[in-house]
DNA sequence: GACAATACGGAACTATGATTCCGTTTGTCA
DNA sequence: TGACAAACGGAATCATAGTTCCGTATTGTC
């Protein structure tokens, strides 16, 4: 099942229950706060002590690479539902792109990783953005098959794109529409 | 000539001549660390010291505040330029674009200002920001006219594409071409 | 050239926030 | 149920970086 975490084969019950409750918890004030969110409140938040947040997670850090982590996998299970999925291939790689983004539109801290603040998080998401990577080529190679994506369009312009977007939503003054700037992106990749 | 600075009339030679280095100084690291700059670092690199820093800049954030300020000036002649230059608009509208962005490429902090981290440099350039919006709908609405552009494009559009270039420039990974991501942007401006 | 006034430099001060430490509590197992 | 290990909580610690303060140096003027 799980091919990373050889190392804890039984945690305590009231750890376990901790482990989880300081992840919902991260996730809501890293999603608000992004990177400088504190851990005084995400302890908080988790209903636990720092000291406890620290048990589990060596630094904050490696705590928000593991939220992040885990947003970039679903990435990559809707990524290949969309391959398996029937329909106009350029209408499955839209699909996959609103997806994503409606569902990272809260979330501070994915956003910044998207935009590549942050070299530990970065590193630590390698395989994730590997795999993302790969599913990314597929999607765009079979809708330039079909004719309507360019063809000068590579992999690596999706999350180019992503990242601008990930711009547009974390803009303090909120004053732009990322769902306008994901419509005008994709334009930008269909073809003529 | 200047009507914003009534209030000092006379300078010290000294004063004025470090006036000077300290907005170089800055100039050059906030370029390459953006809002973490440190102090230290811009009195050093200025060839002065924090005391004196901040004898011409109440707070870090004003000293930033200032530069970007003078690059959204540089920004609208630019743009004022275009708007009684010869040729083709989209084209002037481009060669806007693409100047402004070769200029900050190197510019971490004017990079984080477009896309509106921090409050108070978003709030410390709001006459500059609305000359510029001005600008663009002016050079959006030519091209329009000119049937080159979308005619539902806003001038809006344009910040909007910009901050999403700026976040490929300042992507820590490097790995993105922010020229590929401005032409995409142009190209879903153009009308079809 | 001497005196104010202005400006400078950088050590010291402070605030903030991540991380550590250790006395206390809880879960597990015989 | 008692003992022991595992885990907890949060006050104390530590590091960083912005800002202040004040003794010294420079400038401009008479």
């Amino acid at each position: 099942m799980d091919t990373t975490t050889a190392a804890k084969p039984t945690l305590r019950a009231d750890a376990r229950r901790n482990h989880e409750k300081i992840i919902e918890g991260a996730r809501t004030v890293f999603a608000r706060y992004g990177a400088s969110a504190q851990m005084e409140d995400i302890a908080r938040a988790s209903g636990v002590g720092v000291g406890t947040v620290y048990r589990h997670f060596p630094t904050k850090e490696a705590l928000m690479t593991e939220l992040v982590r885990r947003t970039f996998e679903s990435f990559v299970e809707s990524g290949r539902a969309a391959l398996t999925a029937e329909g106009d291939p350029f209408e499955r790689l839209a699909g996959v792109l609103r997806g994503n983004c409606e569902l990272i539109a809260g979330d501070t801290a994915v956003q910044q990783a998207i935009m590549g603040a942050g070299a530990e998080v970065w590193a630590g998401t390698e395989r994730e953005r590997e795999e993302l990577g790969e599913v990314a080529h597929e999607l765009v190679k079979r809708a330039q098959e079909a004719g309507t994506v360019r063809s000068d369009v590579g992999a690596d312009d999706i999350p180019m794109l992503m990242c601008g977007i990930c711009a547009t939503m974390s803009h303090k003054a909120k004053m732009f529409d990322w769902r306008r700037h994901l419509e005008l992106g994709m334009d930008s990749l269909r073809a003529r």
